[in-house]
DNA sequence: TATTGTTATACTCTATAACTATA
DNA sequence: TATAGTTATAGAGTATAACAATA
């Protein structure tokens, strides 16, 4: 089996994410929160549907994911004065701060893997594959 | 979210499944599925826990799969003579011609990641990469 | 006592349809 | 009519506990 991309992918990813969960298990914060998040910390004031579709959740499923950020005082939805159907986000000021622990934390995750690897070379390296296979235009 | 390891590594991985998934739509195989005959067709009269172990199945859900498999005819429990409480699994003679085909679905698919990434030599430098981060003893 | 296969069960993720309030 | 957010629900996949038969 080890000669299949697809299965290898697999097992690799459900490792790496056995190791973030682990990271994360104090924080109780599991990937998909940590992505909201991220993605809210870097661009603030985008709405639901953008932010969902970004990180490949469906919008359905969003709802009681924000629900859960929302009632941890860490993000927050407001009503955009534009278009009042949709909802704005933003970190709170203490969404603030659990960002920049959270960052701290994934840093020590993301450097057990550069060991693993071997380096920071091949960590570009393997980003760079990936991002391949996704047609990713930011490679 | 493009220079997490993690995040870009579950992407990858939906990807090629949503690929795979498609691949085998007609066959009507899911990947666990392949990925239980793939084991069986190398090596017949491995015992159901062995299998689950390699696999990383958890012996209660590989239940439901062989029941599956079997109920389609391509493979098969047998008692074992030495120890009567373990089923050694084996493909059928339809499970046999059955997995010459998924091997040949199969390799298009590959063909297809390959192009992606660039040629053979990036899919070998994609799977030892993925080998490191799992440690792989046969890299 | 321990192990193999099994059942039952629960929890997370994901997917779809349908509703409401706005546009 | 269409869109944003929401609710309800159903299906995978996965995890644990407990049981019968056998070792």
């Amino acid at each position: 089996m080890g000669e299949i991309v697809g299965y290898k992918l697999r097992r690799a990813q459900l490792f790496v994410f056995q190791d973030f969960i682990e990271s994360f298990a104090k924080m109780k914060l599991r990937p998909a929160e940590f992505s909201v998040l991220a993605i809210i910390a870097r661009t603030p004031g985008q709405k639901q549907t953008e932010i969902a579709e970004q990180l490949g959740i469906k919008r359905a499923n969003f709802v009681a994911l924000m629900d859960g950020l929302e009632r941890r005082g860490l993000a927050e939805r407001r009503k955009a004065a534009t278009d009042k159907r949709s909802h704005s986000l933003h970190l709170t000021p203490e969404g603030a701060r659990f960002v920049d622990k959270m960052t701290s934390v994934w840093r020590n995750h993301e450097e057990r893997l550069i060991e693993r690897l071997g380096g920071p070379e091949a960590r570009a390296a393997l980003l760079d594959l990936l991002g391949r296979l996704l047609d990713d235009p930011e490679r």
